[in-house]
RNA sequence: GGCGGCAUAGCUCAGCUGGCUAGAGCAUUCGGUUCAUACCCGGAGUGUCACUGGUUCAAAUCCAGUUGCCGCUACCA
């Protein structure tokens, strides 16, 4: 049977400024479910990258005097750091300004156009003559420009504008025969009833006001605007063309995953499926389009001085408290909001006090009453039974939840397994029968029940939190290489997987210390 | 303004297509335990399930209205 083959992208951040941790959350998300799908023995194919043309950078590259690439350089190698701080496993990273990306785009530009699907026309606002931007009547300030307050007035520009409002019947169709196509259904909904149901408008995409961006290739004073840009990245990356497709792309594509934020949703579920289908390409499988992390009630931003950097604070948590603060407090529908006290009490409610303490009191029994070798379990009771069943249940209720995109229930289906070892070592009270010879094997099948239970906790946090997996493993099984235990951790079939005999590290040591609430600064 | 959603224990939230004394986590408090990172386990809770009406044998769960909050409604990247 051939290898099944998995295919993730994160949108690409625009290269403008440092991003903040919320910025970030595509690429822990992204991470996550790749590397839970490699655990699982899948091709993965990890995209992630930026968006490095446009006004903007232009803009902040002259007020420094420097090209527009050279800033987009040093912002993006920055990104790349923090990505790398963040543990993301990514296999491709593009720039929109990669040759490849730049002559791939320019060619679907063209057959676009020679199909009828983009088509000259021009673009009617309201003119703000200093600052060269169109507004829409919605956008003004008391009827002024709203960056600089000055008149504006109406005025019209050629350009090119993508024929979306001929797909609008395709593309109701195909919202209706696939539900998930849109994850959550929330979102779905939103863009039907604001986009389709009044009538899908043709997209303005490309701009004569700016020259930092892929030209049109047969009418060069005009350069393309973001979305056929940036969301192009998706196919390019893998070598698309529009003309001879690669070996990468006929691999991979269709995407099985898209992870993108809010902002950038209707884009992603209207502009790019048309995009795509103008083209003769199949659509992504699934677009997560996830809500934003808050800094408390508030939105993040450098003028209100909330900003939450995950280098930063990762400096003091660690990189797999960070991701798993993401993670397991980003709802589905709603925005999610990180605060200083909501972090430390994640971190030392679950990770040091439940997952931690787990793994040290139990490696520390290990030592203490079978000088650290892994015990043979003798015939499992009713309530060995019960927590292999609990084990199985908690790895399909994970699975279960990954594949519904809801990571947070998914890791709190995980630490509900780390809690139950713990009730499990109260429920059998080891240092009890330690004391009692004739107890011993018992003692060894509870032994084994929690060394195994952790082993499987490590498989499970692993998406979510890679070096603490690998850390657990290292302690459990000191003589093994962690990764590669972990690369073929799975499947966990069955409950039992440890092998009897191997020797834990004889010097446990926590996986998390406890942090004290009233000393750490964050 | 238009469309959609949400209002449940101190806090964060589960409660699908109506049906047993309304649940979980965290925080609080009491008890147990000592293998462990003053950790873990157990008990106790408190709740007019936003408000008002309606449908029904029965509503947190359905319908209408009211109030409050949120999302989408930008050719912002």
């Amino acid at each position: 049977m051939p290898q099944e083959k998995y295919y993730i992208t994160t949108a690409i951040p625009y290269a403008t400024q440092k991003p903040h941790i919320g910025n970030c959350y595509d690429q822990v998300a992204a991470d996550a479910f790749a590397r839970w799908k490699r655990m699982r023995g899948y091709d993965v194919w990890y995209l992630t990258g930026t968006d490095e043309h446009g006004q903007k950078i232009e803009d902040l590259a002259a007020k420094e005097g420097i090209t527009p690439k050279a800033y987009a350089d040093r912002i993006t190698s920055g990104m790349r750091e923090i990505f790398a701080t963040l543990n993301i496993s990514y296999d491709q990273f593009i720039r929109t300004t990669d040759d490849y990306h730049e002559a791939a785009v320019a060619a679907a530009f063209q057959k676009l156009y020679d199909q009828g699907d983009i088509y000259k026309g021009s673009y009617e606002g309201l003119y703000c003559t200093p600052c060269e931007s169109f507004w829409t009547s919605s956008q003004l300030v008391e009827g002024k420009c709203p960056d600089c307050g000055r008149d504006v007035a109406p005025a019209r520009e050629e350009a090119y504008f993508l024929r979306q409002s001929k797909y609008q019947g395709w593309l109701e169709q195909y919202y209706a025969d696939h539900p998930d196509f849109i994850a959550p259904e929330s979102r779905r909904n939103e863009m039907i009833n604001t986009f389709i149901k009044p009538g899908l408008q043709d997209l303005c995409v490309t701009r004569s006001t700016i020259t930092w961006g892929v030209p049109v290739p047969f009418d060069p004073k005009h350069v393309m605007y973001v979305w056929l840009d940036a969301l192009s990245n998706y196919i390019t990356a893998l070598g698309f063309d529009a003309g001879e497709n690669s070996d990468a792309f006929r691999k991979f594509w269709p995407a099985d995953l898209q992870v993108i934020g809010k902002d950038v949703c209707r884009f992603h579920v209207i502009t790019w499926p048309i995009m795509l289908h103008a083209l003769g390409q199949p659509l992504p499988k699934r677009v997560l389009a996830h809500p934003w992390l808050m800094f408390g009630q508030d939105k993040m931003s450098k003028s209100r001085g909330n900003v939450v950097y995950a280098d930063e604070l990762a400096e003091i948590v660690g990189t797999d408290a960070v991701r798993y603060y993401m993670l397991a407090e980003m709802p589905l529908a709603v925005d999610g909001s990180i605060t200083r006290e909501a972090v430390l009490e994640r971190y030392n409610s679950d990770l040091a006090n439940v997952l931690g303490n787990l793994v040290n009191r139990s490696l520390t029994m290990t030592n203490k009453y079978f000088d650290g070798i892994v015990p043979a379990p003798g015939e499992p009771f009713e309530l060995e039974l019960s927590l292999q069943a609990f084990a199985l249940e908690t790895l399909r209720q994970f699975e279960t939840a990954l594949e519904d995109c809801r990571l947070a229930d998914a890791l709190e289906a995980v630490l509900a397994l780390a809690k139950r070892l713990n009730k499990y070592i109260d429920e059998t009270l080891p240092w009890a029968l330690a004391k009692d010879p004739e107890k011993r094997e018992y003692l060894g099948t509870v032994l084994y029940h929690l060394l195994e239970g952790i082993r499987w906790l490590a498989a499970l946090f692993a998406p979510a939190m890679p070096a603490t997996a690998e850390g657990i493993l290292r302690q459990l099984q000191p003589e093994l290489n962690p990764v590669q235990t972990l690369a073929g951790i799975l499947p966990l079939k069955s409950f039992g997987g440890l092998e009897p005999g191997g020797k834990v590290t004889q010097t446990p040591t926590p996986l998390f210390a406890r942090l004290d609430t009233d000393k750490v600064l964050i």
